[in-house]
DNA sequence: CTGTATTTTCAGTCGCGACTGAAATTAGGA
DNA sequence: TCCTAATTTCAGTCGCGACTGAAAATACAG
């Protein structure tokens, strides 16, 4: 596949990105690669244009299908795997939150819920100490409720609340 | 400073989460310390409580100060610099995604201009693509300036939508 | 200003994860 | 079923960034 410099450097910029966010540089290349390609690529191709090893894509594309962010497609009379991801930002985005809450944020919620226990029948640690993390906690909580919550809504809908901003604010009776 | 096993627990499961988002372990290892600690912390104990060098921890602090994360005190009598961290998860958020806005999502928004201009000029690139990275451009204009936008409401205000939840899209005006 | 406590810098080491290429495995056409 | 294309696995290599400890720089008390 020819990569016109407009691509290249989106593809670079990407990939640097990626590396800043615990995402391996080469993964998110071939996610960029595949963001801006007009078509379904197989894999000998991703390996070609962003000059890395076949079996690096391997690895690449099965990290990001963990992210349910590529799709396998096939064509008539090629048996390769040809592979798309969301042209969508907001796609994207959900993907990546919802795999990140369910493998960072919620494992965290948990491991605060077992040292909270600890702290409460070690006999040592501060209730000072353990009312922060028991705070904490709450917040998180807090935070997934309104996540889930959002999420629940029509895309429609979101995009309204987005677009009002903070004056949402406004219609709300004031509490606590 | 004498970690109690919740303590410790916790320190290292903020070090691992740190490490799957693209910070440096010991970083949020001194940061988790910091934030379970009943007092402020002068460096050398961060060091041996970590078992990490003391010029690592000179580093460590170094980088989340970048972040607007710890801040430095004083003790009559001691001329060694102490640290402390916010004790509010809200805080924390706040600072990180600050900081990770204004050093990654607004160069990603920089780098995306200059990529459309590209091409748009090189002749090479098609409508199609193009019109793609327009597209993630305008989503990421929609999201910041929903950001900024819920920023700049009272600490007050953003709880109450916190908690209002999915809810408020009802008091809303349909708008396309 | 001097001496000491404290912090920072930096060159060198080390470990881990990324990447490669070959070999093994799997899938599909005839 | 056999053969070839395609994919995945895996052992080995390599590079980068984290970490250390010593040396330099800085801050401070007297």
């Amino acid at each position: 596949m020819q990569l016109t410099p407009a691509m290249r450097d989106f593809i670079l910029h990407w990939g640097e990105m990626g590396a800043r966010w615990g995402v391996n540089r080469s993964v998110a290349q071939v996610h960029a690669l595949l963001f801006v390609s007009a078509k379904p690529l197989p894999a000998e191709e991703i390996a070609e244009t962003l000059s890395i090893a076949r079996s690096n894509v391997s690895g690449a594309i099965r990290e990001l299908q963990s992210w349910k962010l590529v799709k396998v497609s096939r064509e008539l009379g090629d048996r390769r795997d040809h592979f798309t991801t969301h042209h969508d930002l907001f796609d994207l985005a959900r993907a990546v939150v919802e795999g990140r809450r369910e493998r960072e944020f919620l494992p965290t919620m948990e491991a605060l819920e077992t040292v909270i226990d600890g702290a409460r029948e070690d006999g040592v640690t501060t209730d000072e100490v353990r009312d922060r993390l028991e705070t904490m906690l709450e917040t998180m909580r807090l935070l997934d409720a309104w996540y889930q919550d959002v999420m629940r809504l029509p895309r429609g809908a979101q995009l309204t609340l987005l677009r009002a901003g903070g004056t949402v604010a406004r219609y709300l009776p004031k509490t606590g």
